[in-house]
DNA sequence: AACTGTCCCTGCAAGC
DNA sequence: TGCTTGCAGGGACAGT
């Protein structure tokens, strides 16, 4: 499921594919996909309009377009985002088809493919953010950008109550970690997902920003993970590898592949399915 | 204000 | 084999 290296992949994808493009045709199959606003518009919205960059907040993607306002795409659980070659045999759940061009012939196809309907599209004014897109403008520091610091973690501790894996969790705080890095995370820096914050001294705090860090990148850099019963792929189809460098995440039961001493548990903590090891997270 | 639990939806796997 | 059941999970929302 995306989180935030398999969304970057796919942003990384949209830049090489559709950045410059103008769409010059929108379908719009299933309504529920573009529920934030209609079916209208969204067509209306992007028909004749140039997409000038692809950016990224947490999970949530986001493209300038020449008409002013932003184009959203949101993937949550099962959304994907492929291109393909024009008329190309479509897979089934693709709600939404952007019909891309160079100059005035169309050349590729932007499809939104999303089983679990839980992924949206919308396009808005930015003027209207606050009103229009309140969860993308209450979102928290993007882990990823300078702006994520140790000291900056430290001052997000000093008003949140919750245990660790729920503020990893909460996209208000940091913004794009879901379960599996969440678990990840907290194993590299050695913390129990069900530690409270309020009693981490610094050097425990740096070592939990840099793991923050660490697995982001490296998941990153491996282009996300691909998960036997999700089937994320970035735009060109390709399946990402990180999951071959998990060491919690799917592996209760296992002994650890750090420590070698502890299994790993899988239990529950902040309502979702956790797995920690026993032995080197405290 | 901040936290917890429930719901949305489909595909898949386990169990009968 | 073929059904039912439960689980996966991001974020909105309601309730505390």
């Amino acid at each position: 499921m995306p989180e935030l290296p398999e969304v970057e992949t796919v942003r990384r994808g949209l830049q090489q594919s559709v950045v410059g493009r103008k769409v010059l045709k929108v379908e719009v199959g299933r309504e529920r996909t573009v529920r934030r606003t209609s079916r209208e518009a969204l067509i209306d919205g992007l028909t004749g309009v140039k997409i000038i960059s692809a950016t990224r907040r947490g999970k949530y993607l986001l493209c300038d377009l020449d008409s002013g306002q932003k184009l959203m795409m949101h993937l949550r659980m099962s959304g994907r985002l492929i291109i393909a070659d024009p008329g190309a045999a479509r897979p089934p759940h693709t709600h939404v088809v952007m019909h891309l061009a160079n100059a005035e012939t169309i050349e590729s196809e932007l499809w939104f493919v999303d089983p679990r309907t839980f992924g949206e599209v919308v396009v808005f004014d930015p003027d209207k953010l606050k009103t229009q897109m309140p969860d993308l403008a209450k979102l928290g520091v993007d882990p990823l950008t300078d702006e994520f610091t140790p000291e900056i973690l430290r001052e997000l501790f000093k008003k949140r109550r919750g245990n660790l894996k729920a503020l990893l969790l909460n996209q208000h705080f940091v913004a794009g970690i879901g379960n599996i890095y969440a678990d990840e995370i907290l194993h590299l820096a050695k913390l129990r997902p069900d530690r409270l914050p309020d009693r981490l001294n610094n050097a425990t705090l740096t070592r939990l920003h840099s793991a923050i860090v660490e697995v982001l990148n490296n998941a990153v850099a491996a282009g996300g993970s691909t998960l036997k019963d999700t089937q994320y792929v970035d735009l060109e189809g390709q399946t990402g590898s990180f999951q071959d460098e998990h060491r919690v995440y799917g592996r209760g039961g296992l002994p650890c592949l750090s420590c070698g001493k502890g299994r790993i548990l899988m239990t529950i903590v902040a309502g979702r399915t956790t797995c920690y090891c026993s032995a080197c997270q405290h």
